[in-house]
DNA sequence: TCAAAAGTGTTAGTTCTACACCCATGG
DNA sequence: CCATGGGTGTAGAACTAACACTTTTGA
């Protein structure tokens, strides 16, 4: 007698928010399906679970058939698993999100691949409980920016500190002062500066910084606090 | 041709970190398993989910049965699903945490069905992943209490403010300065100073309070930082 | 009457907020 | 030479941290 044998399997499922900052706003990566259940419609990037693979090696293998993105930063969110979730078939979803600093190369990649950007207060009806988890995902950000400095890690190797503030202020939907931004950010001594400039947001140009994982990573284990 | 007939299905679990909050300790809620596998292993509370039933759902039959403790509110800590996690069988499994203020009847409940209470400092090696289970459960409650009074909510509807201070004291695992906990929460006019008095800890008695949701709800809402 | 816990006020230091101006540059 | 975004300093307000004493009461 096998413990196991009477036991109840699931489908399991992984659903990616994959949100996108671009052009000072940020958006959600939406996906033209392609294929049944729900041909035509809009819904995340999502796909099943293999048997040989855990739930985070099956999220980036489907991040990257969907779109061909790879080394995206990508987080468990939680998992969905109403019994009516899916009218088709008894499946849990466990919903993954992710931020990423939108550029030409994943546009066209996202493009080549039929996905679509939508700006986050304009995001159109998904499938399922596609929107529910896009809200949640919305949160979630909000709330890990105040502690971890998500934006430092998820924008280009170097950056300026006005498209930093730009990051923050889409993810928190308001203005910040530049003033104490800078002032804030600097006061955690995990960026260094570069002699580089970025001129392509205005004539003077502004000063790239780089992200500082070695201070950061101690700074984490003394249980530091982040807030913008 | 179907979709999912070609796709693989698992086995899922829920596995429930209980601390319980006693005799101004943090515990954790260990279980003496009483069958296969890891027959007489200790591990923490879990089952596996039924076809029929949600993951939260699940979690709460399954503390029922193996703890007869009901209205606990517990939370999704995180999947678990490495392919190795469970070397006898492919199964994920869905971490889920509490918060318990333990007395008399809990207890009572708990020794009835050969449950354990172990400080947290003092946790026995636990089967397959579930020790990594309470360190990373252990954290997401440091990290929540930051930002939700989740103590007020896990304590008995009656409590002192010395009480309180001692179960945020256990979760940080700092000592507070009792003047300086009392003015921050009581700034956060979210509880309600009672008539009574509790005498339990001292002569003196200290009075009790009961915790305002309404007015809870209403500064969530907008958007509060909670920051002992 | 005294031990033990409950309860309170103040001050110095820090951090936050709000604000206005100069800088460098390409067009 | 000027429009545009980049970059800085400061003062008042708010908050935090650190500290010592009084109150109540049962044993």
């Amino acid at each position: 007698m096998d413990l196991y044998s009477n036991k109840d399997k699931f489908y399991v499922a992984v659903d990616c928010i994959i949100f996108g900052f671009d052009n000072e706003k940020l958006k959600l990566l939406v996906f033209n399906r392609k294929i049944d259940p729900f041909i035509g419609s809009l819904s995340l990037i999502g796909s099943f679970v293999k048997i040989g693979e855990s739930v985070s090696d099956a999220s980036i293998r489907i991040l990257k058939e969907f779109t061909g993105l790879e080394n995206v930063y990508m987080k468990e969110l939680k998992t969905y698993s109403s019994v009516d979730r899916d009218p088709g078939y008894r499946c849990i979803s466990v919903a993954q999100y992710a931020l990423i600093y939108v550029n030409d190369t994943i546009n066209k990649l996202v493009e080549e691949k039929g996905a679509k950007w939508y700006e986050i207060d304009n995001v159109p009806e998904l499938i399922l409980d596609h929107n529910e988890m896009t809200i949640d995902a919305l949160k979630r950000i909000e709330q890990i920016a105040r502690y971890k400095p998500i934006g430092f890690e998820l924008l280009p190797k170097k950056f300026t500190l006005p498209k930093l503030q730009k990051l923050y202020e889409a993810i928190y939907r308001r203005k910040l002062d530049p003033r104490n931004f800078r002032k804030k950010i600097l006061s955690f001594d995990i960026i260094i500066k570069l002699e580089e400039k970025d001129r392509t947001g205005s004539k003077k140009g502004a000063f790239l910084y780089k992200f500082d994982h070695t201070k950061y990573k101690k700074l984490q284990k003394s249980g530091f606090d982040f807030e913008i």
